[in-house]
DNA sequence: ATCAACCTAATTGTCGACAATCAAGGTTTT
DNA sequence: AAAACCTTGATTGTCGACAATTAGGTTGAT
Protein backbone atom coordinates (compact mmCIF):
# COMPACT_ATOMS: atom_id res chain seq x y z
CA UNK A 1 0.00 0.00 0.00
CA UNK A 2 2.77 1.85 1.14
CA UNK A 3 4.35 1.14 -1.73
CA UNK A 4 1.98 1.60 -4.51
CA UNK A 5 2.42 5.68 -3.43
CA UNK A 6 6.12 5.20 -3.35
CA UNK A 7 7.03 3.16 -6.85
CA UNK A 8 4.44 5.62 -8.87
CA UNK A 9 5.54 8.52 -8.72
CA UNK A 10 4.27 10.09 -11.44
CA UNK A 11 5.35 9.40 -14.91
CA UNK A 12 7.22 6.08 -16.13
CA UNK A 13 10.17 7.32 -17.19
CA UNK A 14 10.76 8.59 -13.63
CA UNK A 15 9.53 5.36 -11.58
CA UNK A 16 12.07 3.74 -13.94
CA UNK A 17 14.99 6.18 -13.22
CA UNK A 18 14.52 5.01 -9.63
CA UNK A 19 14.13 1.23 -9.97
CA UNK A 20 17.32 1.33 -12.02
CA UNK A 21 19.18 3.14 -9.64
CA UNK A 22 18.48 0.83 -7.01
CA UNK A 23 19.24 -2.35 -8.72
CA UNK A 24 22.64 -1.09 -10.37
CA UNK A 25 23.54 0.33 -7.21
CA UNK A 26 22.19 -2.97 -5.60
CA UNK A 27 24.39 -4.97 -7.90
CA UNK A 28 21.58 -6.64 -9.39
CA UNK A 29 22.86 -5.72 -12.92
CA UNK A 30 26.82 -6.54 -12.53
CA UNK A 31 29.04 -4.29 -13.28
CA UNK A 32 30.28 -4.13 -16.89
CA UNK A 33 27.40 -5.87 -18.46
CA UNK A 34 25.79 -4.91 -21.24
CA UNK A 35 22.31 -3.44 -21.16
CA UNK A 36 20.07 -4.22 -23.77
CA UNK A 37 16.90 -1.57 -24.77
CA UNK A 38 14.58 -3.92 -26.03
CA UNK A 39 15.26 -6.78 -23.53
CA UNK A 40 15.27 -4.29 -20.03
CA UNK A 41 11.56 -2.12 -21.90
CA UNK A 42 10.29 -5.24 -22.02
CA UNK A 43 10.84 -6.45 -18.44
CA UNK A 44 9.30 -3.36 -17.28
CA UNK A 45 6.40 -3.61 -19.83
CA UNK A 46 7.25 -0.38 -21.54
CA UNK A 47 8.53 0.87 -24.28
CA UNK A 48 11.90 2.11 -25.01
CA UNK A 49 10.96 6.00 -25.19
CA UNK A 50 11.34 5.78 -21.18
CA UNK A 51 13.86 3.63 -20.77
CA UNK A 52 15.86 5.67 -22.82
CA UNK A 53 15.13 8.40 -21.32
CA UNK A 54 16.12 6.75 -17.97
CA UNK A 55 19.24 5.73 -19.20
CA UNK A 56 19.96 9.00 -19.97
CA UNK A 57 19.47 10.78 -16.09
CA UNK A 58 21.26 7.60 -14.81
CA UNK A 59 24.33 7.81 -17.33
CA UNK A 60 24.44 11.76 -16.06
CA UNK A 61 25.10 10.24 -12.61
CA UNK A 62 27.71 8.02 -13.73
CA UNK A 63 26.12 4.53 -13.12
CA UNK A 64 26.05 3.37 -16.56
CA UNK A 65 28.65 4.26 -19.63
CA UNK A 66 27.48 4.53 -23.01
CA UNK A 67 28.78 4.72 -26.36
CA UNK A 68 26.74 5.72 -29.26
CA UNK A 69 25.38 3.34 -31.98
CA UNK A 70 27.08 0.74 -29.78
CA UNK A 71 25.28 0.10 -26.61
CA UNK A 72 25.32 1.08 -22.48
CA UNK A 73 27.15 -1.17 -19.70
CA UNK A 74 26.91 -1.12 -16.17
CA UNK A 75 29.71 1.31 -15.09
CA UNK A 76 32.57 -0.79 -13.22
CA UNK A 77 34.47 1.38 -10.49
CA UNK A 78 38.03 0.41 -10.22
CA UNK A 79 39.23 0.84 -7.35
CA UNK A 80 41.57 3.75 -8.73
CA UNK A 81 38.21 5.64 -9.45
CA UNK A 82 37.30 4.98 -5.79
CA UNK A 83 40.11 6.61 -4.70
CA UNK A 84 39.89 9.81 -6.99
CA UNK A 85 35.66 9.45 -5.32
CA UNK A 86 37.32 9.94 -1.82
CA UNK A 87 39.62 13.00 -2.45
CA UNK A 88 36.20 14.30 -3.57
CA UNK A 89 34.40 13.12 -0.68
CA UNK A 90 37.10 14.25 1.63
CA UNK A 91 36.75 18.42 0.37
CA UNK A 92 33.29 18.07 0.21
CA UNK A 93 32.64 16.26 3.70
CA UNK A 94 35.03 18.59 5.18
CA UNK A 95 32.92 20.96 4.08
CA UNK A 96 29.61 19.90 4.87
CA UNK A 97 31.06 19.25 8.50
CA UNK A 98 32.30 22.78 8.69
CA UNK A 99 28.85 24.24 7.41
CA UNK A 100 26.92 21.53 9.86
CA UNK A 101 28.67 23.26 12.84
CA UNK A 102 27.41 26.41 12.58
CA UNK A 103 23.51 25.03 10.75
CA UNK A 104 23.05 21.71 13.05
CA UNK A 105 20.24 21.89 15.81
CA UNK A 106 20.40 20.36 19.02
CA UNK A 107 17.86 18.03 17.91
CA UNK A 108 20.11 16.31 15.13
CA UNK A 109 22.91 16.86 17.87
CA UNK A 110 20.90 14.52 20.28
CA UNK A 111 19.98 11.91 17.26
CA UNK A 112 23.85 11.28 16.25
CA UNK A 113 24.34 10.69 19.65
CA UNK A 114 21.79 7.96 20.08
CA UNK A 115 22.97 6.38 16.54
CA UNK A 116 26.68 5.91 17.68
CA UNK A 117 25.78 4.57 20.85
CA UNK A 118 23.76 2.34 18.87
CA UNK A 119 26.79 1.61 16.87
CA UNK A 120 28.98 0.81 19.79
CA UNK A 121 26.19 -1.48 21.07
CA UNK A 122 26.30 -3.43 17.59
CA UNK A 123 30.01 -3.76 17.59
CA UNK A 124 30.64 -4.94 21.08
CA UNK A 125 27.59 -7.15 20.31
CA UNK A 126 28.70 -8.90 17.33
CA UNK A 127 32.46 -8.01 16.91
CA UNK A 128 33.41 -6.58 13.33
CA UNK A 129 29.84 -7.78 11.62
CA UNK A 130 30.94 -4.85 8.83
CA UNK A 131 27.83 -4.39 7.07
CA UNK A 132 26.40 -3.19 10.04
CA UNK A 133 28.86 -0.83 10.69
CA UNK A 134 29.02 0.27 6.91
CA UNK A 135 25.40 1.04 6.68
CA UNK A 136 25.81 2.98 10.05
CA UNK A 137 28.80 4.38 8.87
CA UNK A 138 26.38 5.58 5.58
CA UNK A 139 23.93 7.18 7.99
CA UNK A 140 26.16 9.24 10.11
CA UNK A 141 27.64 10.44 7.33
CA UNK A 142 24.29 11.06 5.74
CA UNK A 143 23.21 13.09 8.91
CA UNK A 144 26.18 15.25 9.30
CA UNK A 145 25.83 16.33 5.12
CA UNK A 146 22.20 17.11 5.88
CA UNK A 147 22.75 19.07 8.37
CA UNK A 148 25.26 21.26 6.65
CA UNK A 149 22.39 22.86 4.94
CA UNK A 150 23.85 23.66 1.61
CA UNK A 151 21.53 21.89 -1.11
CA UNK A 152 24.40 21.82 -3.57
CA UNK A 153 26.72 20.42 -1.03
CA UNK A 154 23.90 17.57 -0.73
CA UNK A 155 22.63 16.52 -3.65
CA UNK A 156 26.33 16.19 -5.03
CA UNK A 157 27.49 14.22 -2.04
CA UNK A 158 23.86 12.00 -1.38
CA UNK A 159 22.63 11.71 -5.08
CA UNK A 160 26.03 11.35 -7.09
CA UNK A 161 28.95 10.18 -5.16
CA UNK A 162 27.38 7.80 -2.62
CA UNK A 163 24.96 5.90 -5.24
CA UNK A 164 28.83 4.71 -6.72
CA UNK A 165 29.97 4.08 -2.96
CA UNK A 166 27.21 2.04 -2.37
CA UNK A 167 28.08 0.48 -5.63
CA UNK A 168 30.90 -0.37 -4.77
CA UNK A 169 30.70 -2.23 -1.21
CA UNK A 170 27.77 -4.67 -3.30
CA UNK A 171 30.79 -5.19 -5.77
CA UNK A 172 33.24 -5.57 -3.49
CA UNK A 173 31.86 -7.18 -0.09
CA UNK A 174 35.43 -7.87 0.90
CA UNK A 175 35.98 -4.27 1.23
CA UNK A 176 38.14 -3.66 4.05
CA UNK A 177 36.44 -1.47 7.16
CA UNK A 178 37.71 -0.74 10.53
CA UNK A 179 34.60 -0.22 12.62
CA UNK A 180 36.46 0.20 16.20
CA UNK A 181 38.74 2.88 14.71
CA UNK A 182 35.86 4.67 12.72
CA UNK A 183 33.68 4.73 15.24
CA UNK A 184 35.86 6.63 17.62
CA UNK A 185 36.66 9.00 15.16
CA UNK A 186 33.02 9.69 14.60
CA UNK A 187 32.65 10.01 18.44
CA UNK A 188 35.53 12.81 18.43
CA UNK A 189 33.92 14.23 15.40
CA UNK A 190 30.66 14.63 17.33
CA UNK A 191 32.39 16.44 20.15
CA UNK A 192 33.57 18.92 17.76
CA UNK A 193 30.21 19.62 16.07
CA UNK A 194 28.58 19.69 19.85
CA UNK A 195 31.77 22.71 20.91
CA UNK A 196 30.36 23.89 17.55
CA UNK A 197 34.27 24.13 16.30
CA UNK A 198 33.44 24.10 12.73
CA UNK A 199 37.61 24.04 12.17
CA UNK A 200 38.05 20.89 13.89
CA UNK A 201 35.28 19.55 12.66
CA UNK A 202 36.55 20.00 9.41
CA UNK A 203 40.13 18.65 10.04
CA UNK A 204 38.36 15.86 11.70
CA UNK A 205 36.30 14.42 9.02
CA UNK A 206 38.78 15.06 6.67
CA UNK A 207 41.22 13.20 8.38
CA UNK A 208 38.51 10.08 8.76
CA UNK A 209 38.41 9.77 5.13
CA UNK A 210 41.55 9.96 4.00
CA UNK A 211 42.33 7.19 6.60
CA UNK A 212 39.69 4.92 4.80
CA UNK A 213 40.91 6.38 1.21
CA UNK A 214 44.30 4.80 2.52
CA UNK A 215 42.92 1.59 2.90
CA UNK A 216 41.27 1.24 -0.35
CA UNK A 217 45.29 2.85 -1.58
CA UNK A 218 46.91 -0.12 0.58
CA UNK A 219 44.80 -2.64 -0.47
CA UNK A 220 45.21 -1.95 -4.15
CA UNK A 221 49.28 -2.17 -3.21
CA UNK A 222 48.77 -5.72 -1.69
CA UNK A 223 46.64 -6.66 -5.20
CA UNK A 224 49.44 -5.57 -7.53
CA UNK A 225 52.17 -7.30 -5.65
CA UNK A 226 50.34 -10.59 -5.81
CA UNK A 227 49.75 -9.54 -9.91
CA UNK A 228 53.31 -9.26 -10.46
CA UNK A 229 53.82 -12.21 -8.71
CA UNK A 230 51.90 -14.19 -11.06
CA UNK B 1 35.46 22.37 -41.48
CA UNK B 2 36.20 22.25 -38.07
CA UNK B 3 33.24 23.29 -37.49
CA UNK B 4 31.60 20.34 -39.14
CA UNK B 5 33.75 17.91 -37.45
CA UNK B 6 32.58 19.63 -33.66
CA UNK B 7 29.45 20.04 -34.08
CA UNK B 8 28.20 17.01 -35.70
CA UNK B 9 29.04 15.06 -32.29
CA UNK B 10 27.70 11.81 -33.74
CA UNK B 11 24.02 11.44 -32.39
CA UNK B 12 21.12 14.29 -32.93
CA UNK B 13 20.28 13.69 -29.23
CA UNK B 14 24.10 14.84 -28.04
CA UNK B 15 23.97 17.51 -30.70
CA UNK B 16 21.17 19.06 -28.97
CA UNK B 17 22.75 18.51 -25.74
CA UNK B 18 25.79 20.47 -26.57
CA UNK B 19 23.95 22.99 -28.14
CA UNK B 20 21.28 23.59 -25.98
CA UNK B 21 23.38 23.96 -23.18
CA UNK B 22 25.69 26.78 -25.07
CA UNK B 23 22.53 28.44 -25.59
CA UNK B 24 21.33 28.09 -22.17
CA UNK B 25 24.46 28.90 -20.95
CA UNK B 26 25.34 31.89 -22.81
CA UNK B 27 21.55 33.16 -22.03
CA UNK B 28 20.02 32.93 -24.86
CA UNK B 29 16.81 31.16 -23.51
CA UNK B 30 16.25 33.99 -20.42
CA UNK B 31 16.33 32.46 -16.95
CA UNK B 32 12.29 31.11 -16.06
CA UNK B 33 11.30 31.37 -19.28
CA UNK B 34 9.43 28.16 -20.27
CA UNK B 35 10.17 25.54 -22.44
CA UNK B 36 8.11 24.12 -25.35
CA UNK B 37 9.52 20.83 -26.77
CA UNK B 38 7.39 20.88 -29.88
CA UNK B 39 8.33 24.46 -30.28
CA UNK B 40 12.24 23.56 -30.18
CA UNK B 41 11.99 20.31 -31.58
CA UNK B 42 10.80 22.08 -34.68
CA UNK B 43 13.42 24.88 -34.28
CA UNK B 44 16.42 22.28 -34.06
CA UNK B 45 14.58 20.13 -36.64
CA UNK B 46 14.24 16.85 -35.09
CA UNK B 47 11.40 14.82 -33.30
CA UNK B 48 10.91 15.19 -30.16
CA UNK B 49 12.14 11.88 -28.85
CA UNK B 50 15.99 13.61 -29.19
CA UNK B 51 15.13 16.43 -27.71
CA UNK B 52 13.92 14.94 -24.48
CA UNK B 53 16.80 12.82 -24.54
CA UNK B 54 18.77 15.91 -24.88
CA UNK B 55 16.43 17.91 -21.49
CA UNK B 56 17.09 14.60 -19.39
CA UNK B 57 20.71 15.24 -19.25
CA UNK B 58 20.21 18.74 -19.28
CA UNK B 59 18.00 18.76 -16.42
CA UNK B 60 20.67 16.54 -14.43
CA UNK B 61 23.60 19.56 -14.84
CA UNK B 62 20.37 21.60 -13.19
CA UNK B 63 20.45 23.81 -16.28
CA UNK B 64 16.69 23.49 -16.40
CA UNK B 65 13.97 22.12 -14.29
CA UNK B 66 11.07 19.96 -15.13
CA UNK B 67 7.75 19.41 -13.62
CA UNK B 68 5.99 16.02 -14.70
CA UNK B 69 2.94 16.93 -17.08
CA UNK B 70 3.42 20.74 -16.48
CA UNK B 71 6.55 21.31 -18.38
CA UNK B 72 10.23 22.55 -18.54
CA UNK B 73 12.02 26.27 -17.85
CA UNK B 74 15.14 27.42 -17.63
CA UNK B 75 17.19 27.39 -14.42
CA UNK B 76 16.95 30.48 -12.38
CA UNK B 77 19.98 31.03 -10.44
CA UNK B 78 19.41 33.24 -7.30
CA UNK B 79 22.06 34.61 -5.13
CA UNK B 80 21.64 32.24 -2.24
CA UNK B 81 22.21 29.17 -4.78
CA UNK B 82 25.32 31.08 -6.10
CA UNK B 83 25.98 31.45 -2.71
CA UNK B 84 25.80 27.81 -2.12
CA UNK B 85 27.85 27.02 -4.98
CA UNK B 86 30.73 29.05 -4.03
CA UNK B 87 31.23 27.14 -0.78
CA UNK B 88 30.95 23.92 -3.24
CA UNK B 89 33.55 25.64 -5.33
CA UNK B 90 36.02 26.52 -2.45
CA UNK B 91 36.01 22.93 -1.24
CA UNK B 92 36.29 21.25 -3.97
CA UNK B 93 39.27 23.73 -6.00
CA UNK B 94 40.95 24.19 -2.58
CA UNK B 95 41.73 20.14 -3.41
CA UNK B 96 42.38 20.93 -6.81
CA UNK B 97 44.75 23.60 -5.46
CA UNK B 98 46.18 20.99 -3.32
CA UNK B 99 46.28 17.74 -6.03
CA UNK B 100 47.55 20.38 -8.33
CA UNK B 101 50.74 20.76 -6.75
CA UNK B 102 51.44 16.96 -6.55
CA UNK B 103 50.87 16.70 -10.46
CA UNK B 104 51.11 19.92 -12.30
CA UNK B 105 53.93 19.58 -14.82
CA UNK B 106 56.79 22.58 -15.13
CA UNK B 107 55.38 23.20 -18.55
CA UNK B 108 52.09 23.64 -17.62
CA UNK B 109 53.44 25.94 -14.67
CA UNK B 110 55.35 28.19 -17.17
CA UNK B 111 51.84 28.22 -19.54
CA UNK B 112 50.67 29.72 -16.14
CA UNK B 113 52.60 32.25 -15.17
CA UNK B 114 52.28 33.41 -19.25
CA UNK B 115 48.56 33.34 -18.64
CA UNK B 116 49.08 35.79 -15.64
CA UNK B 117 51.39 37.84 -17.50
CA UNK B 118 48.92 38.92 -20.22
CA UNK B 119 46.21 39.41 -17.51
CA UNK B 120 48.50 41.61 -15.89
CA UNK B 121 48.90 43.53 -18.99
CA UNK B 122 45.22 43.41 -19.92
CA UNK B 123 44.15 44.53 -16.55
CA UNK B 124 47.56 48.02 -16.87
CA UNK B 125 45.98 48.54 -20.35
CA UNK B 126 42.24 48.67 -20.43
CA UNK B 127 41.82 49.49 -16.69
CA UNK B 128 38.97 47.44 -14.77
CA UNK B 129 37.58 46.23 -18.33
CA UNK B 130 35.72 43.15 -15.89
CA UNK B 131 34.50 40.86 -18.92
CA UNK B 132 38.40 39.86 -20.26
CA UNK B 133 39.20 39.26 -16.83
CA UNK B 134 36.37 36.81 -15.67
CA UNK B 135 36.61 34.84 -18.60
CA UNK B 136 40.66 34.99 -17.51
CA UNK B 137 40.21 34.17 -14.28
CA UNK B 138 38.17 30.91 -15.30
CA UNK B 139 41.16 30.11 -17.66
CA UNK B 140 43.58 30.23 -15.08
CA UNK B 141 41.12 27.94 -12.31
CA UNK B 142 39.93 25.55 -14.93
CA UNK B 143 44.44 25.00 -15.96
CA UNK B 144 44.67 24.50 -11.87
CA UNK B 145 41.71 21.96 -11.93
CA UNK B 146 43.12 19.94 -14.94
CA UNK B 147 46.44 19.50 -13.27
CA UNK B 148 44.99 18.03 -10.22
CA UNK B 149 44.79 14.87 -12.70
CA UNK B 150 41.36 13.91 -10.69
CA UNK B 151 38.43 13.04 -13.35
CA UNK B 152 36.11 12.95 -11.08
CA UNK B 153 37.08 16.58 -9.58
CA UNK B 154 37.06 17.86 -12.86
CA UNK B 155 34.25 16.55 -14.13
CA UNK B 156 32.06 17.87 -10.84
CA UNK B 157 33.70 21.46 -11.73
CA UNK B 158 33.90 21.60 -15.47
CA UNK B 159 31.16 19.87 -16.52
CA UNK B 160 28.38 21.14 -13.39
CA UNK B 161 29.76 23.98 -11.00
CA UNK B 162 31.40 26.00 -14.01
CA UNK B 163 28.20 25.75 -16.28
CA UNK B 164 26.31 27.19 -13.40
CA UNK B 165 28.98 29.89 -12.86
CA UNK B 166 28.53 31.38 -16.36
CA UNK B 167 24.98 31.14 -16.98
CA UNK B 168 24.70 33.19 -13.44
CA UNK B 169 27.62 35.93 -15.28
CA UNK B 170 25.46 36.06 -18.64
CA UNK B 171 22.32 36.97 -16.20
CA UNK B 172 23.92 39.75 -14.07
CA UNK B 173 26.29 41.45 -15.86
CA UNK B 174 26.58 43.63 -13.14
CA UNK B 175 28.17 41.47 -11.26
CA UNK B 176 31.32 43.08 -9.55
CA UNK B 177 34.78 41.78 -9.76
CA UNK B 178 37.56 42.87 -8.01
CA UNK B 179 40.58 42.32 -11.18
CA UNK B 180 43.25 43.53 -9.04
CA UNK B 181 42.81 41.66 -6.37
CA UNK B 182 42.18 38.60 -7.93
CA UNK B 183 45.18 38.68 -10.20
CA UNK B 184 48.11 39.40 -6.89
CA UNK B 185 45.79 36.25 -5.54
CA UNK B 186 46.49 34.29 -8.58
CA UNK B 187 50.01 35.59 -8.13
CA UNK B 188 50.27 34.43 -4.57
CA UNK B 189 48.89 31.12 -5.67
CA UNK B 190 50.79 30.17 -8.55
CA UNK B 191 54.24 30.55 -6.13
CA UNK B 192 53.01 28.31 -3.93
CA UNK B 193 51.88 25.99 -6.76
CA UNK B 194 55.49 26.53 -8.09
CA UNK B 195 56.90 25.78 -4.51
CA UNK B 196 55.02 22.75 -4.46
CA UNK B 197 53.37 23.40 -1.51
CA UNK B 198 50.19 21.72 -1.14
CA UNK B 199 48.84 22.92 1.68
CA UNK B 200 49.28 26.90 1.40
CA UNK B 201 48.13 26.39 -2.61
CA UNK B 202 45.18 24.79 -0.80
CA UNK B 203 44.38 27.29 1.37
CA UNK B 204 45.15 30.08 -0.63
CA UNK B 205 42.49 28.80 -2.82
CA UNK B 206 40.49 28.67 -0.41
CA UNK B 207 41.07 31.87 0.30
CA UNK B 208 40.45 32.98 -3.18
CA UNK B 209 37.34 31.63 -3.48
CA UNK B 210 36.11 32.84 -0.31
CA UNK B 211 36.12 35.89 -0.93
CA UNK B 212 34.81 36.38 -4.02
CA UNK B 213 31.98 34.65 -2.25
CA UNK B 214 31.86 37.47 0.20
CA UNK B 215 31.25 39.91 -2.70
CA UNK B 216 28.48 38.54 -4.01
CA UNK B 217 27.09 37.84 -0.25
CA UNK B 218 27.56 41.86 0.47
CA UNK B 219 25.56 42.40 -2.82
CA UNK B 220 23.12 40.42 -1.54
CA UNK B 221 22.89 42.68 1.65
CA UNK B 222 22.98 45.50 -0.16
CA UNK B 223 20.04 44.51 -2.90
CA UNK B 224 18.30 43.64 0.83
CA UNK B 225 18.71 47.29 2.33
CA UNK B 226 17.30 48.99 -1.19
CA UNK B 227 14.39 46.46 -1.19
CA UNK B 228 13.16 47.30 2.33
CA UNK B 229 13.60 50.82 1.96
CA UNK B 230 11.13 50.53 -0.59
C1' DA C 1 46.27 -19.78 -45.27
C1' DT C 2 45.63 -14.95 -44.52
C1' DC C 3 43.55 -10.84 -45.26
C1' DA C 4 40.12 -7.87 -47.14
C1' DA C 5 35.60 -6.82 -48.64
C1' DC C 6 30.89 -7.77 -48.25
C1' DC C 7 26.63 -9.20 -46.43
C1' DT C 8 23.41 -10.15 -42.79
C1' DA C 9 21.39 -9.99 -38.27
C1' DA C 10 20.74 -7.39 -34.34
C1' DT C 11 20.86 -3.16 -31.84
C1' DT C 12 20.44 1.64 -31.41
C1' DG C 13 18.63 6.27 -33.09
C1' DT C 14 14.70 8.78 -34.85
C1' DC C 15 10.15 9.72 -36.18
C1' DG C 16 5.07 10.61 -36.28
C1' DA C 17 0.78 9.45 -34.08
C1' DC C 18 -1.98 8.52 -30.07
C1' DA C 19 -3.09 8.74 -24.98
C1' DA C 20 -2.92 11.12 -20.61
C1' DT C 21 -2.68 15.18 -18.09
C1' DC C 22 -3.01 20.01 -16.99
C1' DA C 23 -4.57 25.02 -17.36
C1' DA C 24 -8.10 28.27 -18.48
C1' DG C 25 -12.42 29.85 -19.54
C1' DG C 26 -17.22 29.47 -19.35
C1' DT C 27 -21.41 27.57 -17.26
C1' DT C 28 -24.29 26.23 -13.72
C1' DT C 29 -25.62 26.04 -8.95
C1' DT C 30 -26.05 27.81 -4.29
C1' DA D 1 -22.02 37.25 -6.65
C1' DA D 2 -19.09 33.49 -5.41
C1' DA D 3 -17.80 28.87 -5.79
C1' DA D 4 -17.73 24.49 -7.74
C1' DC D 5 -17.92 21.90 -11.86
C1' DC D 6 -17.49 20.75 -16.74
C1' DT D 7 -15.36 21.56 -21.34
C1' DT D 8 -11.89 22.58 -24.42
C1' DG D 9 -7.31 23.58 -26.06
C1' DA D 10 -2.72 22.75 -25.71
C1' DT D 11 1.22 20.36 -23.82
C1' DT D 12 3.52 16.44 -22.16
C1' DG D 13 4.09 11.23 -21.83
C1' DT D 14 4.13 6.90 -24.28
C1' DC D 15 4.04 3.79 -27.98
C1' DG D 16 5.14 1.05 -32.22
C1' DA D 17 7.39 1.28 -36.64
C1' DC D 18 11.12 2.64 -39.57
C1' DA D 19 16.02 4.24 -40.58
C1' DA D 20 20.88 4.18 -39.52
C1' DT D 21 24.74 2.02 -37.69
C1' DT D 22 27.55 -1.65 -35.83
C1' DA D 23 29.48 -6.34 -35.09
C1' DG D 24 30.28 -10.92 -36.74
C1' DG D 25 30.53 -14.27 -39.99
C1' DT D 26 31.03 -15.61 -44.83
C1' DT D 27 32.91 -15.36 -49.17
C1' DG D 28 36.37 -14.36 -52.30
C1' DA D 29 41.02 -12.99 -53.82
C1' DT D 30 45.99 -12.95 -53.28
Amino acid sequence: MNQSIETKEQTKSENLTAQLIEAIVSGEYSPGSKISETELARFFNVSRGPLREAMMRIEALNLVERIPHVGTRVATLSPEKLIEIYAVREALEGMAANLACKNITDQEIAGLEMLLEQHQEHIEQVDGASYFHQQGDFDFHYQIIKASRNSKLISLLCDELYHLLRMYRYQSPSTQSRPTHALNEHFQLLTAIKERDAELAEMLMRRHIKRSRELIENQLIEEGKTNDAE
